[in-house]
DNA sequence: GTTAAAATGCTAAAAAAACAACATTTAGGC
DNA sequence: GCCTAAATGTTGTTTTTTTAGCATTTTAAC
């Protein structure tokens, strides 16, 4: 379900959503690339709420919207996703092309963190 | 461009084929999940082959169909834009989450991989 | 070379998405 | 309380997507 039913323009704002949430339809507008109206975004918001994917709440005089499945919910299955689609449905494979991508920018930080978990996996099993 | 301006049927169908090509129409619409018939698959790919999104060979008597642009070129990307939208941009924490996920079924192999892959990393910086 | 099966070519209708105008309500400042 | 700015509510049009019917071509078998 989730994410692969979802147009275009659906898509676009859940992606936001996820990153941003709880925000406004102003907000959310703010952070849409080839963005449409502010009218259209929250016909789309409409629309995303009657599907059941986002709801809102009040926040003073305005609403705030927000995913029904939280990020941690969902976030698996995208990754799952990616892999299974272009990496074979392997995740060393992704880690080995991020690593190896110059854009990357992987940090030290990050490079030992990745270390640790991998430690920690091997003595699980 | 590619994969965030597609339609619902438009990216599933570049999901098929970026896991599978060069395939036969007939073959796409096999693996399409909530099918619509043949003659819509061949509608699609004839859009996208329009759009400049995939292109096609003869095979024989029938089409084989590819993407312009090849896995290598936009996996990156895709993973990119997952990381972003559901891991706050780190690759270390995506690979907790599926590492933790009782679904993943992280094999040794992969796992051996990983730690290979890191040292590697570390040696460089 | 005829035929039939299996492919593509062409065209168009139905449904959904995308967009936006205008009306109404709300809440805060004065 | 009144006013006005800023929000939401309602409704409709345009465009794109999704769908598929029917025609034509191709190729392989006979």
């Amino acid at each position: 379900m989730s994410q692969a039913n979802l147009s275009r323009r659906e898509r676009q704002i859940m992606d936001i959503l996820y990153q941003k949430s709880p925000i406004t339809a102003k907000e959310v507008l703010e952070n849409m690339s080839d963005p449409p109206t502010y009218t259209t975004v929250r016909s789309l918001l409409r629309v995303l709420e009657e599907k059941g994917h986002i709801h809102h709440q009040k926040s003073g005089r305005q609403f705030v919207y927000e995913p029904v499945n939280s990020k941690e919910k969902v976030r698996n299955k995208s990754l799952k996703h990616t892999l299974t689609t272009f990496f074979g449905g392997s995740i060393s494979q992704a880690v080995a092309t991020f690593i190896n991508d110059p854009e990357s920018e992987l940090t030290e930080e990050e490079l030992a963190e990745l270390s640790k978990l991998i430690e920690k996996a091997k003595q699980k099993e």
